[in-house]
DNA sequence: CGTCTTTGACCTGCGC
DNA sequence: GCGCAGGTCAAAGACG
């Protein structure tokens, strides 16, 4: 059985959904005023997916206001939907819009107790260098001994690479369907191996393979779904 | 024999 | 411009 506790989130359409970021993220500085995770059962994603579709669907504000944060009205609409929760508070900025698969990246590297942010030079650095648009990316953590884990897609490794500071080795997919151009990057968690961190980059243009009807119904396959 | 994995080489982007 | 690190390629080997 899968850990469905999860991080996700997806750039493109400007949908942060965030569970047990404390997990990635130790020290919430900067554009992350949290006090403890954010937690949801998985079949809570859909609502959660449109609240902050809608909360996130106003124009980016100027490049002046990157290091203003999130106007109190939209703030306390998220807050208010998840009253009685713990809840995880998030700043909009047009440069945090883009830092977060950055941000999310360092973090995978990271120690507990390194300061997580991003400098205002830093966040204006990447808003100004990203300009075009990335496959949608999202990612998860799960506590495995397995490091590929099942989720419908066939895939072919096409890589293997040690990462500074770490000492697992990250593994690259990427789907073996004709025309399909979705990739997966699998590392272990360097503060804790137990866990496997798995980042998916694009969408995928067809249905999984159902070899196994078990595993069609299984969290990881609607993991997947969510984003489809 | 076809498919998949391994792994060193190469490419690219970024920071200094 | 240079060096480093991450990402990708592709030839060779393993496996069914």
């Amino acid at each position: 059985m899968l850990n469905q506790s999860a991080a996700l989130f997806e750039e493109q359409d400007h949908v942060i959904i965030a569970s047990q970021l404390a997990g990635f993220i130790p020290n919430f500085q900067t554009n992350f005023n949290s006090t403890s995770p954010l937690e949801f059962p998985i079949n809570m994603h859909q609502p959660c997916k449109s609240l902050a579709a809608n909360l996130m669907s106003t124009p980016l504000p100027s490049l002046e206001a990157a290091d203003q944060p999130l106007p109190t009205k939209q703030k306390d609409e998220f807050i208010a939907h998840f009253a009685g929760s713990q809840f995880l508070s998030l700043q909009r900025s047009p440069a945090n819009y883009w830092a977060w698969g950055d941000l999310m990246s360092d973090c995978m590297s990271m120690k507990v107790g390194d300061h997580v942010g991003v400098s205002p030079l830093k966040m204006k650095k990447i808003y100004k260098g990203r300009r075009k648009v990335r496959e949608p990316r999202f990612c998860f953590k799960t506590m495995s001994d397995i490091d590929v884990l099942d989720d419908g897609y066939k895939w072919r490794k096409y890589g293997q690479k040690v990462v500074k500071n770490t000492q697992h080795p990250r593994s690259y997919y990427r789907c073996t369907q004709d025309n399909c151009r979705v990739k997966k990057r699998v590392e272990r968690f360097a503060d804790d191996p137990r866990m496997v961190i798995t980042t998916y980059e694009g969408r995928h243009i067809h249905s999984p393979s159902h070899d196994n009807d078990d595993e069609s119904r299984s969290s990881i396959y609607q993991l997947n779904h969510f984003f489809s």
